[in-house]
DNA sequence: GTCGCGCAACTAAATTCTTCGTAGAACGTT
DNA sequence: AACGTTCTACGAAGAATTTAGTTGCGCGAC
């Protein structure tokens, strides 16, 4: 078994979809918003989601109801750290520095990122 | 086939050994860097980043000698870019704000973070 | 009531990833 | 020249991932 706290691409996907619901999705929710994949297959994945305890059920009738139990910004987070700690041999900063380095960046976004760093921790900010 | 352009875990392991080493190794070198894997574990590896373009070899008598062809600072914007496109939608500051609101960084992280965002395009540094 | 449809459960096939064993060539030593 | 060592190539088994088919149940239409 692979680190149990990350998401294959696939199950990513459909997290994605639950988390923009806002609302319980039954499996032809799910399917109606990510096209392409069988209902079955969606089906299998957020059984899965389920068994891993990224996602809960709700019985309605005969539908299923689904649900995320893990918020998207604490998985967002334990990615994170996994690609730091894996890509970046841990070092945050390393990440940044590549993000900005990169010209993936537009100015506006560099400006947001300079108000970010500022707000949080004024201890040090000079 | 997925993402050709990403390496799995196993993969960029030894591919760190190779950024590492900043010389072309030979797969007894990196068994040694890297314990816990069967020599011909390693030499399928070292392989297939060969046949994904990773790696390069260069014969030298019967060794095989292997170099990375992919630098690390030009995977991590690839895998960066993957991160910030399938985990944050393609908002990069999203992803430095997880950063950021989590705990995982230092007093000591921030103030580098601060001046790196300095330096980079002055304009609109306000 | 029974026929068909929507739905979940179960099963399974195809693919990818990870690991390693075996075969055989090349080399050095005796 | 025969032997053990070192190395690559090949292939294959096991695990994980992704996809989907089949089965069977309940519900409503007829």
């Amino acid at each position: 078994m692979p680190d149990p706290r990350l998401l294959t691409a696939a199950e990513l996907e459909l997290m994605h979809a639950l988390w923009a619901a806002g609302e319980a999705l039954t499996v032809q929710d799910v399917v109606d918003r990510l096209p392409g994949r069988a209902y079955t297959t969606i089906a299998t994945l957020l059984k899965i989601l389920e068994n891993k305890g990224f996602a809960t059920t709700q019985r309605e009738g005969r539908k299923l109801y689904y649900a995320p139990v893990v918020g998207r910004p604490e998985y967002e987070g334990t990615a994170l750290r996994d690609v730091v700690l894996r890509v970046f041999s841990g070092d945050a900063t390393a990440l940044v520095r590549r993000l900005v380095e990169g010209e993936g960046l537009t100015d506006y976004e560099l400006t947001m990122l300079r108000h970010l760093l500022r707000e949080r921790g004024g201890e040090g900010a000079e």
